[in-house]
DNA sequence: TTTAGTGCAAAACCTTTGCACCCAG
DNA sequence: CTGGGTGCAAAGGTTTTGCACTAAA
């Protein structure tokens, strides 16, 4: 279960964190290391981009691990920083693994068509939020940046969305 | 779309666009012009920053207008390009005016304590949508950006959280 | 008259939570 | 053994939808 997903996979990417890392990290903050948290991890390693909570309990086979689980697991993560959350302005939240000691910043360029994911290192102006921290007397400041366009694939074929089984958003609540 | 962030000088969106304009634009569509809908727009105009569907719903008495056709209206704005949608992370859809003729782009500093929003006019670098568009052959490349911080404020007296009756965002389901 | 728009109620979906049980440490 | 973690079920919040009815054009 839980192939890689090659036809997203990136090379920023491709270099995964050992199960192990991981773990350790579990550990190091006397967290439980348990079946179901080493298959969540083993999820997110194996996939380039971020899944939402429903796509990991589908990739683990439902029977593997309860979604309250999963829910509760990525809270867990979150606070640890083992995780990090994108909003694809859909509503659902997506996880993707963090790396352990080079947080790689980055953002996603999504196709509004198909749904496909790619991971972009294009960001902010270093100094633009100490700018805005001056001008505004905010501290600690942060941002969510994404990017929504249209792939070449879809641009060309303006008919064929989300192709195979690729896990992009999930598709519209119904269709008529 | 995807022009070049123009730097508008206002600081807060002070001038309104007049009800008679937005009006028109719905007409212009040969949409009907509406009781709930002239009031869901009286009550955008009069707020600075972006609403949820229930901060519209609550703003109108709760009896003016059913929560259902605010959805249903905050969708067909959305469409004709009267509102812009904004995601401040917390799951809930925003929804504030957009501009006719000069869509003012701009974005949001929100304080993570109190939830107080800042309307600022920081953007990307205009070359930089056009750099990943060449990258990765994406075309009508947009972006979602939003920061957060903490405020002057809630620096100083890190207790009081959403002071008077600031719409700021509902109630966080959970303590961080 | 025509048809978009509305109110109401119900449902779908995402997410959280209470509780009893289980298992990693 | 002990407390964190899990499964299950139920609930809470947001958003959508079916249907009959209203009202704008």
């Amino acid at each position: 279960m839980n192939q890689p997903c090659p036809q997203h996979a990136h090379p920023r990417r491709l270099v995964q964190q050992p199960l192990s890392d991981l773990t350790a990290r579990l550990r190091a903050q006397s967290r439980k290391i348990t079946g179901p948290r080493q298959a969540i991890l083993d999820v997110l390693r194996s996939h380039a981009i971020p899944l939402t909570n429903r796509q990991i309990h589908h990739a683990l086979g439902k029977s593997d691990c309860d979604l309250a689980t999963i829910y509760r697991t990525m809270h867990t993560l979150l606070e640890m920083g083992l995780v990090r959350r994108c909003d694809f302005g859909d509503g659902t939240a997506r996880f993707e693994l963090s790396d352990a000691d080079d947080p790689r910043h980055h953002h996603h360029l999504v196709c509004r068509v198909c749904n496909i994911v790619v991971e972009i290192d294009a960001c902010l102006p270093p100094q633009l939020e100490a700018d805005l921290a001056l001008r505004h007397g905010f501290s600690q400041i942060a941002h969510h940046l994404q990017f929504f366009g249209v792939c070449p694939r879809c641009k060309e074929h303006p008919d064929a969305a989300d192709p195979a089984g690729l896990p992009g958003r999930p598709g519209p609540r119904r269709e008529p």
